[in-house]
DNA sequence: TAGATTGTTAATCGATTAACAATC
DNA sequence: TAGATTGTTAATCGATTAACAATC
């Protein structure tokens, strides 16, 4: 497995990142989490932020953001902290997903609706753009903006919306037979709200939702 | 910060962690997710599982999960692989977390109905044994076996069922007085669902949840 | 100026990986 | 036995941290 894929073009200027190259596993995820607190932080109306500050929130040490952050430029002032709208631009720049992604959502039941509703996908550009669901009882109905469609569809609405992201909000039984489907129909990654263990080809992303999970790695360290 | 911190008894026998030891931040989140892996396998009726198939579904390296595991005992049988059945029991003992943990849950809308209906957290010996809600509309209304109460009684809950991890499935802007509340309440570790940066003070565990950084996180590796 | 916080270095520690003997 | 997979070593790489000069 390699991490890191070098582009070839050794011309980047010291102390900046090479273009073309992948992050590394741990710079990407450290990055987004940086993001998702500039993102809430911004939304109650701070405008600066400090690495101490965004390290409190994320957990992760202030010396690593400042380093991680460095790595693409000097984006901070001294003595000041960081112009947090700002940042949050160079990190999506950065991340590659400044711009809008479409994305269906399988599952018209709680907890789909609870997704489709909530803006925690729309604040970091994610527009769920269909929900579908196999029980004919519940399509047509309306949740949000969007009339439930049934599965059925669903090839024709991928193609056309070039949706890349499924989320799936189904019972885990139904969730491996729906996880071929989309990968037929040319979904990379999907995002399982389920506790099926998803089978796909090799260009399929899989992330498995998994809050138990979180919560025994809290509860360690808790107990100790 | 200090991520390991030593017991002072040095009598281990070697290749076997010291016990009475905190475990490394990254060998606890491993051991958790094989763990995830293990009970759905258990789940789908599966007796042994090798390295390379938890590797397939945890994305950590094959070997990386041998050294983890082999750091505790001899688990697997060469040739063979891991027996599920066991390989789940050792991995709760070294997590101390064989036993059942009551959990609250807070918010009973959408989101709080899925949580409180599915099976992913129970699986993993935690039960929700309350519901609270503000909407004194709800209270009393019936999600699965329990019946929504009202916020007011949190406290007495709380010390009651002996609760040290609750579930927030509120608002945003609800969610840090919430907090507050369960903080005062005793409650040491807070799961939020809620986007909201919470503050606590430093021997309670926020941790918030946060799908579309994960997205952001695939997306990048697909988009490169 | 004085205080705060970045950007960067250097040193250490843990994670990752390939390889392979041991053994089921 | 033959095939498979563990347990373990050794080598490398990235993460983590303290410390501090630079500078806003």
């Amino acid at each position: 497995m390699s991490y890191t894929v070098g582009s070839g073009a050794d011309t980047a200027q010291a102390g900046l990142e090479k273009p073309g190259e992948k992050l590394a596993l741990g710079v990407a995820a450290r990055l987004s989490r940086y993001l998702q607190v500039l993102i809430q932080a911004r939304k109650m109306g701070k405008e600066t932020i400090s690495s101490q500050e965004l390290a409190d929130y994320t957990h992760v040490n202030s010396t690593q953001i400042r380093r991680d952050l460095s790595g693409f430029g000097k984006f901070g002032k001294r003595g000041v902290g960081y112009n947090v709208e700002s940042l949050v631009n160079q990190i999506r720049k950065i991340l590659h997903t400044s711009g809008q992604h479409n994305i269906a959502l399988f599952g018209a039941g709680h907890l789909g609706t609870a997704i489709a509703t909530s803006d925690i996908f729309a604040d970091h550009g994610f527009r769920v753009v269909a929900v579908f669901d196999v029980d004919h009882g519940k399509v047509g109905e309306r949740i949000g903006p969007l009339a439930v469609r049934h599965n059925s569809e669903l090839r024709a609405v991928i193609e056309e919306e070039d949706i890349v992201v499924a989320v799936l909000a189904v019972p885990s039984p139904a969730a491996q037979k729906l996880a071929d489907e989309l990968v037929e129909a040319g979904v990379k990654i999907i995002f399982n709200y389920s506790d099926a263990l998803l089978q796909v080809p090799p260009e399929v992303t899989v992330h498995t939702s998994s809050p138990a999970v979180d919560l025994l790695y809290a509860l360690y360290f808790y107990l100790t």
